[in-house]
DNA sequence: CATATATCCGACTAAAATTATCGTATATCT
DNA sequence: AGATATACGATAATTTTAGTCGGATATATG
């Protein structure tokens, strides 16, 4: 209960990877997923929307790869969520858009408004953790 | 991401449930099942687990059901967890018995320890949050 | 004591979410 | 031109969670 995707490990094993890297240009996908043990494919597309999402930058052909846009201190967890397109949603009707919930029992619910604010330490959490607090 | 169980909150659905139904004698699965809309052969389960662990005491035959053990200022979300068996575990590697783990990183893994202080957290989160607070 | 009611419990099935893979296109360096 | 590496949508496999089923046991009541 409660689990973390494992595509966040990823993203964080990946940037922790790049930022080791030092001052060498890019890293690429097929070096971290190598090294890291990760599933290629997988972690291309993780980082594929980590570019989208600025955190990373990427570079085309030949010695090709990923750079980071910041330092890890200045990387959130939170950001990363984000970035994967996941959230933290601990209940099918704790979601931001309240009318999409079909929950049979949304009007009397008295769990949501409770679970909401626990829910809402957690991303507080999220938002406050560095990557480099995590590597 | 970060998912509570469903049976989690058909238990507290439950526990509310039958703590305001006053001082009847007991609470059948039925009774709630159909009143909160929660499948019957599920929540029998859930209630099962619970007689186990000492948060509610059964009564079996005829008018038969449910009684809490305790009012709901006195349960703990954290022991309704362990009541279903579940457990808050954020990573694959994040187990009680660490030999247990199959994880090609767990000896080199820097994610591991700061990952558990975030678990440690809401872990600490829900063995302090009552049932009260939630219902 | 027979019957109806209700819990008990393990095994099984279904559904959903997550993880992983595949194929093809695009960009860039040498 | 050829090799290398990212981009991206679609699909498959796996895992987890949710829900169902069948038969057993216990108890109140007529």
């Amino acid at each position: 209960m409660l689990k973390i995707a494992k595509s966040v490990e990823y993203a964080l094993f990946a940037i922790k990877y790049i930022h080791e890297s030092g001052n060498r240009e890019c890293v690429s996908v097929k070096e971290i997923s190598d090294s890291m043990n990760i599933p290629y494919e997988l972690l291309a597309k993780i980082m594929q929307r980590m570019v989208k999402n600025g955190i990373i930058t990427s570079q085309h052909g030949t010695n090709g790869g990923y750079i980071l846009n910041n330092k890890p201190d200045a990387i959130f967890l939170g950001q990363i969520v984000g970035a994967l397109g996941l959230k933290i949603q601990m209940t099918d009707c704790l979601v931001h858009d309240p009318t999409v919930s079909d929950c049979a029992r949304f009007k009397t619910c008295c769990l949501r408004s409770p679970i909401s604010k626990i829910q809402d330490k957690i991303n507080l959490l999220f938002d406050h953790t560095t990557v480099q607090e995590l590597i």
